[in-house]
DNA sequence: TAATTCCTGAGTAAATTACTAAGGATAATG
DNA sequence: CATTATCCTTAGTAATTTACTCAGGAATTA
């Protein structure tokens, strides 16, 4: 699994879609200008949006894009893995020997572990997300993980 | 969260040092050997590592690194916080106003999101790793998210 | 003293990120 | 039918990050 500022971009991206289109195709000019990423931008990440059926574009005016199937069926893990490469990362898969031993067990955990991220973040679903927010938050001043970070390493 | 190759040489490297330090130091040539990552660069991140106290260096002929702590008090947070910078990704916490609305919600949401994975990889230990894979593991072959990615693709 | 290891810093090629620019394709609207 | 709004495509690129090479210095053991 990777997670990076890009797939960051997608996944806000796409929330946003999931909240402003309930009643009508959202523009990319919109969520530009209310996620403050660059046009041109997002037109890259929705192309590969797009490819991988996320979402579905409508041409022309009033036009815009649509989630490509229900929030509820859009996992975080399908967003990202539609924007960021996934980089094989080990050496002893597949074809070659694993010199039966350290080096096996290492990737192996590695792998175990990959594979323990990706099965989280496919559980969450932009309709888990858009539910939850609403539910119980307390706005934008939120004890969140980032803000937990940021103290830690000033202590 | 962010989660990059670099945070995996991180935790492949901590996992390798996990394995093989009970019985002396761990030298970044072995692991270097060992994971296929080239020396410099170990050096470049275990700088990170012993900053965070992650782990301990023993000069001198014999010496090497042991981890800084026991496994079982380092988490993969830890881990991948120490080398990976975290970047703040909204713009509307702290003084910026929030617009009172659209914005800052999806923000929010992606702030709760960003927690749990947090959360999640805070819950899991170098030796949870160490245990789970000497339990129960088939070896290089299983069937990890990578392969089961590919596979998907593929069809 | 010599060898071995950690430790530090400078420099860098390759890849990725995030963007600008320029335009074509499609569809709604006056 | 001409205009306009949108998606869609391609090319290029500055800034950053990744992963590395190189060149040494510092501490410790033998």
């Amino acid at each position: 699994m990777r997670l990076s500022t890009k797939g960051r971009y997608a996944v806000t991206a796409m929330l946003d879609l999931a909240l402003n289109g309930q009643e009508g195709p959202v523009t990319l000019s919109d969520i530009s200008e209310n996620q403050g990423i660059s046009l041109s931008y997002l037109e890259q990440l929705f192309a590969a949006l797009r490819s991988k059926k996320l979402v579905r574009g409508v041409r022309g005016p009033g036009g815009g894009y649509f989630l490509g199937r229900g929030a509820d069926e859009i996992s975080i893990a399908d967003i990202i893995c539609a924007v960021d490469e996934w980089v094989e990362f080990t050496r002893c898969r597949g074809k070659e020997d694993c010199r039966g031993g350290q080096r096996c067990l290492t990737h192996s955990l590695w792998d175990d572990l990959s594979k323990q991220i990706y099965d989280f973040l496919t559980d969450i679903t932009l309709a888990d997300l858009v539910t939850r927010g609403k539910e119980g938050f307390d706005g934008c001043n939120k004890d969140s993980a980032v803000v937990k970070q940021v103290e830690n390493e000033a202590a």
